[in-house]
DNA sequence: TCCATGCTTCGGTTACGATCGAACTATGAA
DNA sequence: TTCATAGTTCGATCGTAACCGAAGCATGGA
């Protein structure tokens, strides 16, 4: 018989509805209890349950038991990056679960990405990042140059902080309602955080949309400016 | 509702194990013919046909008539890249369909990746070309170096051609059976080609093998020295 | 024209897995 | 202790999709 790594549990795992539903709503990068998943996915609490001890038993998602709750939340990195690739992949191929037109502009223009900023938001920020050479492409992948330390230096970034995780510093990510690229890796999740964490945006509540102050649009808009007037494919 | 890539489609189309045969039989990035898919999933003629025209809705396939035969291949490289990184993920969780130990030696030895050497002998060239410093690592991906230009144009393969392509020209690949990265991309292809081209090898009919001959094995070794006894972790 | 080959379409069967109600366990609060 | 909340396990139902036999098309050779 065939040797191999058995990319059809994988497939199965992802493939169905209500997990698909659920593993996309962890891609929020926050972890959520059994019952939040069972809303997100539209099932019944029982079946929400069974199905997310598939996905522990496949290794996709890990648990963490607090109190009277269990979290949910992607088992690692890698997963999030799985997942990111599919969408993509799925984007490419025009499987959107509905039409690609301008619904839920509040995702459209920044959402979260499993750890880093997406969305119309996402994209310009790492043009306008590859624009002034702070982060320059190389090979497959993406790299931070002087330029861009000194950048993300000044808005108060540790890079040597950064710089100890194993993932990579730089790495793009196929967006897929702007059929481009945004940059994922540490540097993305950390830009993202520094967004949140200095009041110029908030997650909202109950999606993966990211809604920018008025003052956060003012210093977004100021470091990443739309330098070129994107045309979305 | 929800509004976002479907990826549960993709899921699903990779989640049935006559279709994850197909696909993992094309990854030898041979187009073959509906009997022969039929073969390697071990279905009827019919239920390939079936599979088929569902993998090619889904935009995972693409078909070329020729004659009687109908010749299916994966869709393009980015199909390719989305089933190594599966694999990848599913080797890295210990989905393997069958025992991870040393069964078919000669997979495990030497076979195709999609378009590129894989196995021990594929991680056992990147290794060298790594150690000699023909290829760098640089942020998330690989570049050439000039030593790396250097040697590549010394074995006679045209470098200004490889870079008309839209691939990388250098990438890594997640090794299931060697849990570690070997040489894909535009250079990847090329050198596996080269074997092929110049009877250093020859694909092994029936599965993705590859096999070196003794002067193969001889010129292998001379290029690419197993610097170091690599431990399969 | 006739037949052989390669593949698709149709129809009916079957099996697997998603689903949910109900019962059960666990933790915390009153 | 009792009750409430969070979650799992069990059992039964149900729908979908995989499967194959048979028939239908298409292409090419005799």
């Amino acid at each position: 018989m065939k040797e191999g790594p058995d990319i059809a549990r994988i497939g199965t795992l992802i493939g169905d509805p209500a997990r698909a539903n659920m593993l996309t709503a962890l891609m929020s990068g926050q972890a959520l209890t059994a019952t939040e998943l069972a809303q997100a996915a539209g099932v019944t609490l029982q079946t929400a349950s069974s199905h997310l001890s598939k996905l522990q038993d496949g290794g996709l998602v890990s648990q963490r038991k607090q109190s009277r709750h269990r979290y949910f939340a992607l088992a690692d990195p890698a997963t999030g990056a799985l997942l990111e690739a599919i969408m993509g992949f799925a984007a490419s191929r025009g499987h959107l679960r509905h039409q690609p037109g301008p619904k839920d502009p509040a995702l459209r223009k920044a959402r979260v990405c499993y750890d880093h900023l997406a969305g119309d938001y996402g994209v310009r920020m790492l043009d306008s990042l590859l624009d002034r050479q702070a982060i320059r492409p190389e090979g497959d992948g993406l790299v931070l140059t002087p330029e861009g330390e000194r950048l993300l230096g000044e808005m108060g970034l540790h890079l040597a902080l950064l710089r100890t995780s194993r993932r990579p510093m730089c790495k793009s990510c196929l967006d897929w309602s702007e059929r481009r690229s945004h940059l994922a890796g540490t540097v993305g999740k950390a830009l993202l955080s520094h967004f949140l964490t200095s009041g110029w945006a908030r997650r909202s509540e109950d999606s993966r949309a990211v809604v920018f102050s008025p003052e956060g649009e003012r210093q977004f808009g100021a470091l990443f400016p739309a330098f070129r007037v994107s045309p979305a494919v």
